[in-house]
DNA sequence: CATGAATGAGAGTTCATTCAT
DNA sequence: GATGAATGAACTCTCATTCAT
């Protein structure tokens, strides 16, 4: 019996998804360069020809990771996709970003240390430049809705902050507890969103 | 007659810093394995065995970059080095270390993404973590000297809202003012470490 | 359809015969030192990385080589294995070594002077001092049994005589007539085994 | 004061035997190939370049050591240099070889070593294929004058012996008596040598 | 769909030798 | 005589990628 169309989707899936994890896994411990690709093909239990029947390259399998990780992270931003950032929204987004980074720390610190790399940085900017631009737009609105008087200064103390919590929790050799982590960065946006200046600063 | 003893630690002394600033330059740029002794070897003019009378390896070589932005930062930290962190040292220390990544921001965007590497993070932390604990130390002393309830929470947080502040600063495509940025940092401690609980959170 | 196991096997049996045959030949030829893989990748008619997907470094080939030379003299040692050597088993193992040195004289050539050479020596030593001992105790057995009174004395010149043919079969620039010179050797045994004192000493 | 002629000679003679003895020292540890210029100099307490003052070449110190080797066993070989051997000069020459490699056994390690180099033996036999000639004529002659029916014959097995002797002299791991082996070879020398064929036989 | 043998460009590294001083 | 910085060719080894089967 030959498999049905539907069959061999599947079999595809499932075999893509095996690389990219075991990929993944490798990158994460090893380091991109550091890892072969006969490495990841052993390690998935297959051989080093097909890992090129799913991929074009080495380079095209981190490409599909950092692909999958940035929309880990995104699907959770303004859940309803009404371009509209109301605050449960963005408080949610900010305490399941958390969650998703303490649930698979290893894929993090390899997304965080695979973003830095210059080329990479250039690659990914090229990508995803327009979905950040319509980020940036949903939050300066968020912002400005919230009482921002300088929306664009706010947004920026805001990035720093969120990026600054992601780096440290995932470059920390220590494990935290997410709670506490998430609560008081959660603390930070609401000190700087609903900052009056006040006399005494 | 041979050169004298002078004339060549002199040579020496230049060249083995002509190797560092051309590998730092091409780091940099292209990223650590992206870069190849010869091409460093090249671009400084010399041959790429030379580079081998000043270094013992490639490692080697990064390793002499990274010591020398580890102690670019940090000797500014504690300026009299008495153990003891008085507020005006702080600030000056936070304000020298943003002034120094921004007058050599290639350097310091080499830097971070060496410091994500897997390998050269577990170098790293075995070859600072003494300095590092030192550091701590302080901290946690200059906290509790400022009135801080809770000095390991509150190191946290400064911590994170520092490397934070150091990553946007380096990661950012656009250039900003230092001054403003560093101003808001400062802020951003002012309010931890004198916040106190107020009805209003 | 992929090749099936059985092919492959054929396939890396055969490569890695002609691997080492042309490494001996050449290592033979030139020393071990003075080859490079290139030299043997392209006697063989390969490409360099080829040789690396068979051997794990060049002195992997080396010591592959050295354990079939090894393997190939003392098979013929004590033929029935029985622990015991009788005198046509002696006179068998002496006559067959030179057979198998004569028949192939420029692995012997090297195999001996890969042999002398220090860091060498002391790999063999600790991978073959246990087979040595054992033959060493099958052959004071059969020294006592053939009369010897001071069988450490009589196994040591006896190992003088054989090792002294060797290398001078393997190193002497004319070529001997094979049965003479083994002729000549197991006289010189029968002299030592079977001298008795008499008053002319 | 400018130094005479006289002291600059024995300059000259003592920096080549500093030089020589610490390249022998290092190449009998660690192998010729495996020992590098800078060593040597660095260990003699020279510069590099200093080294090619006194030698053409690291092959030409090679050289230098096994000529000097080759004459320090020969010079007690026939000690009159009047073409014809005793019995006691034979004697004196066998003990004074064993003497000469035990006082020295790093040298001796070496020197077999490098002597079973493919092209090291083919220079080697080109040097002194003279003198290894003039030696067997000698010893053909003393085979003779003590009633050797075939010396060609006892020369082989006598020459086989003392070789054989030497190599495991030289490559055995434990440390021998110098009196008790040499007595061993002698009587080895005496057993062929007086050898008279016997009904036993 | 699946295999792993095979390639070839290039990496890091070593080192005998040269040469300006 | 003496120095060691400098060279450049050669070395061992790696690995992304291809391809016959």
């Amino acid at each position: 019996m030959p498999r049905s169309v539907r069959q061999y989707e599947a079999i595809r899936k499932e075999k893509r998804e095996l690389i990219l994890d075991t990929a993944l896994a490798l990158f994460a411990e090893n380091g991109f360069h550091q890892t072969s690709m006969e490495q990841i093909a052993r390690k998935a239990g297959i051989s080093k020809g097909l890992t090129y029947n799913y991929f074009e390259s080495k380079n095209a399998v981190l490409a599909e990771i950092l692909k999958k990780g940035f929309n880990a992270i995104y699907e959770h931003f303004d859940l309803n996709k009404d371009g509209l950032l109301t605050y449960p929204e963005f408080e949610f987004f900010i305490r399941q970003s958390f969650h998703v980074i303490c649930k698979n720390m290893n894929f993090w610190k390899l997304y965080f240390s695979i973003m830095m790399q210059p080329v990479v940085t250039e690659t990914y900017i090229q990508n995803y430049s327009e979905t950040s631009e319509e980020l940036i737009k949903i939050l300066i609105r968020f912002l400005t809705d919230n009482g921002s008087e300088n929306p664009a200064k706010d947004l920026f103390i805001i990035s720093s902050l969120l990026k600054g919590a992601y780096l440290i929790l995932v470059t920390s050799p220590v494990i935290m507890d997410e709670d506490l982590f998430v609560n008081y960065i959660m603390e930070g946006f609401q000190r700087i969103i609903n900052h009056k200046y006040n006399n005494d600063l």
